[in-house]
DNA sequence: TGATTTTCTGACCGCATGGCCAAAACCTTA
DNA sequence: TAAGGTTTTGGCCATGCGGTCAGAAAATCA
């Protein structure tokens, strides 16, 4: 159903292509396209973000995403990829040097933050791609199983506390699930308000959750 | 810029048409395509949600939408007056049984949950019209101010309980921007996984905010 | 009944979309 | 230089969109 066009096709036989295979200037030319559609999403919507308009952000030709995409669906997979990757890489060290479950919390919460700070169009492209992005059957690409890992992450700190004594008993599912929409909701509203104190925020909504764990 | 389309003209001079002006036809047709506009929204998400294919789930021609109302803008406006008036009319009674500020933020969530139960496309289309629909300039059509009145609300409650002592001090618009995110997320878990508890889930988020704000 | 108004249909318009491709331009290597 | 591979262009396509309209059908009125 879908054309070969893997650019280059140096490595001939395989179904995909790892970054190393690439060229610098097809490396650089993804980068480009995927921070066009960052900016483009973030700023004109999702139903906006056509690949002409992304296109036209970056100053090439449609085509060209055509040449180094295989659609719009692996433009924003890879989007999502790549944000994911940047996040990730932002919060490790600074979850790693938080040991005890209400530490870890906090830093999850004000971390989170942090990165937010400087990845405005990033998460909101983000948001975007989440809330909308659908399969050819109509279901969302982005669906629960995207959050089932973070929500299991955050349950793995909540049971540790529980079990230690530091947490009081509750339902860590609903626990993770508010926490992330807590998070989710501090971003949006910073996203509309831009003035708005977002670091204090974050230390409110830490303290929140301090409060509604502790026992 | 938008032509004169007020069925049955009747009321010849004045901009806006008020239902008692509407015949008993215009009424019903109205409710069947609000009713058909919240089911495509529900189930296929906006950007499948065109006139035509609500139009084909309503068992009418297209044209037929375009004769009742101003536009999609109108129809999609309508859909959102006529699920908040739902709500509301739901909700009044259950909150005004309530006078204490700990027991109203348990109703508050409660009841939300329970209205949840029974009217679950109707929520599910009006978080897709609120996450999708925007104005002409590409701004979304409720944004901050459809939340502003929510928030006003619900620090209400807080500022009451902090004034009696019942809550311990804490910023109002975090907490209720948490508490509004809570519940948000508590409906669209509950959206993608029918067989969660919501009532549980109810339960135990009013806890999490009772221990949150608990003085 | 016939006349008038209200409602509905189905075809059509201009426009934007994602995708496609032949031809041109560019870059590297021989 | 010439040759060959890589990248870009700009126009084209089918599809679906919101909206419009003349005329048919249905309901209401006299």
């Amino acid at each position: 159903m879908r054309s070969e066009n893997q650019p280059g096709g140096r490595s001939a036989a395989k179904a995909a292509t790892s970054d190393a295979d690439r060229s610098f200037i097809e490396l650089a030319r993804r980068a480009q396209i995927i921070d066009a559609a960052v900016g483009t999403l973030a700023e004109e919507g999702y139903a906006k973000a056509s690949l002409a308009r992304i296109a036209q952000r970056a100053g090439i030709s449609k085509g060209v995403i055509s040449y180094h995409f295989a659609g719009k669906e692996e433009l924003l997979e890879r989007l999502v990829e790549h944000v994911y990757g940047q996040m990730g890489a932002f919060m490790e060290p600074r979850m790693a040097a938080a040991p005890e479950p209400g530490a870890r919390l906090r830093a999850y919460v004000e971390s989170l933050a942090a990165y937010m700070r400087e990845h405005r169009p990033q998460l909101a492209a983000l948001g975007q791609v989440f809330h909308n992005m659908r399969n050819s059957e109509g279901k969302l690409r982005y669906g629960v199983a995207t959050s089932e890992e973070l929500y299991a992450f955050l349950e793995g700190i909540f049971r540790e506390g529980q079990e230690s004594g530091e947490f009081r008993p509750f339902d860590v599912r609903v626990m993770a699930v508010s926490v992330q929409a807590g998070v989710d909701a501090m971003f949006e509203y910073w996203d509309v308000h831009p003035e708005h104190d977002l670091e204090g925020h974050a230390r409110e909504l830490a303290e929140l959750f301090a409060q509604a764990v502790r026992a």
